[in-house]
DNA sequence: GCACTTCTGGACTAAAAAGTCTAAAAGTTT
DNA sequence: AAACTTTTAGACTTTTTAGTCCAGAAGTGC
């Protein structure tokens, strides 16, 4: 099986897939079916390796999740981090509403938000994997957050405005908005939920 | 054991606990645990009864779930029904946003919204039972936009806005709510997490 | 009190789950 | 090409799951 040459210095037969793209289909299966419904099979076979590869090259299923978890942020979530950057809080907030109804409608993508989906409420012996994803949304209201307490130093949200609270309206927009998706809301749809919400917003 | 005369006519033993209370007791660990999550053993631990009184009363544990499903909208979800009610959209509005973020804080309820969090996302076979809370969450919608579509007749909404689209704006609101209240957000925090949402619509 | 019917407890079954193990295959380095 | 190391396939184990079964208990109506 053609594979670069090794890069871990070792010894060895190499692997025979590539990690990121296993882990990117291992992601879409937790997104569409939860951590707890997808099962190894499930996972296996959409990353296209044998059970053994997996456990040797992720660990278990609960850290085969976390790294999952951490390609979603940085891959399909990243339009968000984005958005956060963009100069002026009128931008910041039309690129989270606007990049969010585009993303929950991307055909290529699984219905809903990966960090909603995958983990909301499980059984007990899921409890760590559902307290790792509440960690992982408010770390994101967190950093919106941090955004606002700067618009507002620049003057551009009122003083009266607590940051908190108002990534908190913005984080209950985006969420709600991925559940309209999973309930099937097309792009369209989407774009006008966002419309009112943006134009009640005053923009 | 206690029980009330036998109710359906025919002979024998009577049921030794009351259907509603364990109804409800069921549908807290659906609400807590999700659908998959919830073991049988939870349910029936919960429920007090044993696990053949289950499967003769209720049929399995799809069905289980099914009742549990309109023993929530008729009763934990009831506030919602009440408020499109209110003789004004202003007031219906109103009580829709306030009443569920009393009631996703009300220290009697599971965290969050069970029509989201019962299953949202699940394994292949139970991927009817995640359809029928699809179903059940349009519905939701689908009642607001017909208490909107009378409001514009009223005059109380304005004619550019289309009913469906609004609906589905408080729908994301009100489903973001229940995010957030997942992801633990206190009484007062849902409240002002409203007041934004309320003061953007000009209330 | 007796015949009758339905409920109840708990052991049992079958299927599916996550995770393990071992022998063979496949590269790498010298 | 030979020695070495890691990966791979798939059978295996253990645990947990939903669902069944049956013997006995507990009411009802006459």
């Amino acid at each position: 099986m053609r594979t670069e040459a090794n890069t871990n210095g070792k010894m060895g037969r190499p692997r025979g897939f590539d990690e990121d793209t296993a882990l990117d289909a291992a992601m879409r299966v937790f997104w569409e079916k939860s951590y707890e419904g997808a099962t190894l099979s499930d996972l296996t076979d959409a990353m296209g390796i044998n059970r053994s590869s997996m456990y040797a090259a992720f660990g278990d299923k609960e850290a085969l999740f976390r790294l999952a978890t951490t390609r979603y942020a940085n891959g399909p979530a990243a339009y968000l981090r984005e958005a956060l950057e963009k100069p002026t809080l009128r931008e910041v907030i039309e690129s989270t509403l606007r990049g969010t109804a585009d993303f929950l409608s991307n055909p290529d993508n699984p219905r809903g938000c990966f960090s909603v989906q995958a983990a909301l409420a499980c059984g007990t012996d899921a409890e760590s994997v559902k307290q790792a994803m509440i960690e992982f949304r408010k770390h994101g209201d967190a950093a919106v957050k941090r955004r606002l307490q700067q618009a507002q130093r620049d003057g551009e949200l009122e003083t009266g405005v607590n940051p908190a609270d108002f990534s908190r309206y913005l984080g209950t927009l985006v969420q709600g908005l991925g559940i309209q998706a999973a309930n099937g809301a097309t792009k369209a749809e989407l774009h006008r939920v966002v419309d009112l919400a943006l134009r009640h917003m005053g923009y």
